[in-house]
DNA sequence: CTCGTACTACGATGGCCCTCGTACTTAGCG
DNA sequence: CGCTAAGTACGAGGGCCATCGTAGTACGAG
């Protein structure tokens, strides 16, 4: 579909399941990034989340999302651009992602 | 809200987190029930979803889905009659149980 | 080159939960 | 009452994973 200059993998639109997306949405931290994502259209760096969790943890949690399919991660300079996968979400499961950023916090 | 008589306990609707939906539904066999339940809309007993688990793996996952908030379950005689509460999930998160239905299997 | 920043890799730890078998309860039938 | 069917309760085992600290890499500034 879309070429994109990327040394991390991420799974094609339709390489994502809807299970893993599901359990990468079920945890907390993750869901805080996903709302924050969802705030700011630009994408955001992994270090601007303000979570209290250290940094192994946030890699993990970024990296379980790119996994699933549901963030794109591109390396600029030392740091990695974190965007929502919006559109590839929305055709797969139109409303998911509407319904979760729905819920009350 | 609505008064049912039911000895199972349930969250009211104030009171189902996004969270424990998202988890409840990140599972296969749940995922599967789940489906089965939006296709047929009177509601199934427990015994007539086709999975190869044993009974009591079967009681563990009603109950998960019940206690997030996912279905009602309902005593009759001696089987329990399971209902998707799609009115509830649909007014909170409108277009996630769509959203995940939509999912190619 | 040196330093600091941003992030990753790896192993350890602890907890959650999926699965099961067994034993138990309850309802209906004769 | 005796029997069967449907489901629950409980405990055990095993695996996944969220969290962390430490060590390491990669990039940019000076």
């Amino acid at each position: 579909m879309e070429v994109m200059p990327e040394d991390l993998p991420h799974p094609s639109k339709d390489e994502i399941r809807i299970e893993a997306v599901l359990h990468a949405l079920a945890d907390p931290v993750r869901l805080t990034i996903v709302r924050e994502l969802a705030s700011c259209v630009d994408g955001a760096t992994c270090g601007t989340f303000e979570l209290p969790i250290s940094k192994s943890t946030r890699t993990h949690h970024v990296r379980a999302l790119r996994e699933a399919g549901v963030v794109n991660v591109r390396p600029e300079g030392t740091s990695r651009i974190v965007t929502l996968r919006r559109d590839d979400l929305d055709s797969l499961y139109p409303g998911l992602l509407n319904g979760v950023l729905a819920a009350r916090q």
